[in-house]
RNA sequence: UGCCCCAUGGUGUAAUGGCAGCACACCGGUUUUUGGUACCGUUUGUCUAGGUUCGAGUCCUAGUGGGGCAACCA
């Protein structure tokens, strides 16, 4: 009987690696090739949003960690749905990102005469015809996925007239949808991709860089795989929907006998509480639900640096996401969890209190104030520390004063004493309500001998609030988001619109909050944590057109109090 | 009534025929001048039925469930 295998003492935990990686270390361990060569090839007719953040993490990953090469190519075959602007907010995105495509930018229409000249090497080798049905008519030829199709009655034209005619279509002789041309392959193949699918259009579009050049374009699957193989792609990473149109991209390069491109599908990312694809993204914006393809509740690329996620937290996002075959849905939170993981260690702490009351120290004396010196990350020493102003009046947050409190209550109440964050312990004396029976102050006595850094008090106080120093605040705006949608699955209701589960708090516009001076000083695109309320950055475009600082909040601090108080 | 792909805790993802592990979430605890962080811990999983094998999450067969495929879109 054959003993189990004895594991090795020491045996260095093996990487784990997804199938994918899986490939590679397999390709370049047998030779097949010397290096690898990926390609991130956006249709630039439309912004970028975290699911192609996964697809540019790991073709540009996988270059990097294997030392290979990446390309960005902008697959621009259908020049009416295309245009300049998304072509810079694509190569801006995966700049900030954090990559470079060192194997260069090209695009598909770079390819379009060398496309062509694919195009007649079929039709000479009696693998392609001009097909002049209608497209009512062609989609009918095709059958249905259990029925075969049938021949179209231009399927065995002569490959003189086809040379001909296709040199026709390309020089305008035909009208938009005259004809097609067609790869001669099967009627009846059991993939409705391989049943004889055109491969080029009659369409006079203007192209955003082919201008008026060419009046017939190439449709997709005449043009990736072969784009792919001109550009030496050696794995060409893909979404799972592409699936079925590997045989049909297999077909083209070994009836062509070019360069031999694999693809490899994956599993495309789903967010949980969003929608992701393009059209759906796009009535949002359309609608005005939101305000812009960058609007900070939008799972675009953009949109997310808008709301203050940084490039870390989503390529770190993307890791934890994994790859894989299997349809999956990822929870908001971890991607929350990503931007929290980064920012903690590295985002400066201020102060702000979005919901002001008055804090009056009745015993601090009138017209005296002292700067106190204040961590600028406790995660990070060498972050040093800011002084604030402190004095006998200042805002604390409305949420932080209930009038009657149980014991798991940390914060302030009649009977309890806090730390005020950085500066000295406080004790309940009274408070003061408006005409309307708000709360408009609360008044507290401190303990001289608390002070931060040199307590000799030997007060202990459960709770810590962060305050602003009246005199000195800044008055800033902070919008505060959530989940654009209520239901986690917007999208999947078979009998109800998408649109019909927005949530109508995603958006909350705070007005007149009170910030420490030191923020006066902050730049767009360096965001903080406010201490207590989470990680906020400086809205750059709402800024300079308002005049006054506006914050947007990406994220909350992780909220461990249950609310029992 | 076709073809292709997929199936591991609540959500993702490992285990390459040999101890079902990790992360997020959840719950509990310790520390804490952020009810944050850090640290510790609890709970929870191999779709079903057969088969091969000393041994199956892994291989085979069938079933079930989910996804995809019939644009002159990509």
């Amino acid at each position: 009987m054959p003993e189990p295998p004895i594991r090795p003492a020491d045996a260095n935990e093996a990487e784990s690696v997804h199938f994918i990686e899986q490939i590679i270390q397999d390709d370049l361990a047998s030779g097949k090739h010397a290096s690898i060569h990926t390609r991130f090839p956006p249709e630039p007719n439309g912004y970028l949003h975290i699911g192609h953040a996964k697809a540019i993490c790991l073709s540009f990953g996988i270059a990097e960690k294997y030392d290979g090469q990446v390309n960005l190519r902008f697959d621009d075959t259908n020049p009416e749905k295309e245009s300049q602007e998304y072509v810079d907010a694509i190569r801006r995105d995966v700049s900030w990102l954090g990559y470079q495509w060192n194997g260069g930018e090209y695009f598909t229409s770079d390819y379009f005469e060398q496309l062509h000249g694919f195009a007649v090497q079929l039709i000479e080798h009696g693998h392609a015809y001009v097909d002049h049905q209608s497209p009512e008519e062609i989609a009918a030829g095709k059958g249905t996925p259990t029925k075969a199709g049938e021949d179209s009655p231009f399927r065995n034209r002569p490959t003189e007239e086809n040379l001909q005619l296709f040199s026709e279509m390309r020089a305008g002789l035909h009208p938009d949808g005259h004809c097609v041309l067609r790869a001669k392959i099967d009627m009846a193949h059991p993939n409705m991709h391989m049943r004889d699918p055109v491969i080029y259009r009659i369409k006079r579009a203007h192209h955003h860089r082919t201008g008026d050049d060419w009046c017939i374009y190439p449709m997709y699957d005449f043009a990736h795989g072969q784009s792919d193989s001109i550009e030496g792609i050696t794995h060409s990473l893909c979404t799972l929907e592409f699936e079925v149109h590997r045989p049909l991209y297999d077909w083209f390069i070994r009836t062509l006998g070019i360069f031999p491109s694999r693809q490899i599908e994956f599993a495309r990312l789903n967010l949980d509480h969003t929608v992701m694809s393009k059209r759906k993204l796009l009535r949002l914006v359309e609608e005005g639900v939101v305000e812009g393809w960058d609007d900070p509740r939008m799972p675009t690329i953009s949109g997310l640096r808008r709301r203050g996620f940084t490039p870390e937290s989503i390529r770190t996002f993307c890791e934890r996401v994994g790859i894989a075959k299997r349809e999956n849905v990822i929870d908001f939170s971890l991607l929350e969890w990503a931007l929290r993981e980064h920012l903690n260690r590295v985002a400066p702490r201020a102060m702000a209190v979005l919901d002001p009351i008055k804090l009056v120290i009745l015993n601090y004396p009138e017209g005296q104030s002292e700067m106190l010196p204040s961590e600028n990350n406790p995660e990070d020493p060498s972050a040093g520390t800011r002084e604030m102003p402190f004095s006998k009046v200042l805002y604390i947050e409305r949420e932080d004063f209930k009038e009657e409190a149980n014991k798991k209550w940390f914060r302030l109440a009649p009977g309890k004493t806090v730390r005020l964050k950085s500066a000295y312990i406080v004790r309940y004396l009274d408070h003061i309500k408006g005409p309307n029976g708000q709360v408009e102050e609360v008044h507290v006595e401190y303990f001289p001998d608390s002070k931060s850094g040199s307590d000799t008090s030997g007060i202990k106080a459960k709770g810590t609030l962060h305050w602003v120093n009246v005199e000195t605040a800044e008055e800033a705006e902070v919008r505060l988001y959530d989940r654009l949608f209520s239901d986690p699955a917007p999208d999947g209701h078979a009998d109800r619109d998408f649109m019909d589960f927005l949530n109508p708090d995603s958006l909350q516009v705070r007005s007149r909050c009170m910030v420490e001076p030191s923020l006066a000083l902050a730049r767009p695109g360096v965001p903080h944590q406010f201490t207590r309320l989470g990680y906020f950055t400086l809205d750059e475009k709402r800024t300079k057109d308002t005049g006054h600082m506006v914050w947007n909040r990406a994220v909350t601090l992780k909220d461990g109090w249950k609310g029992q108080g």
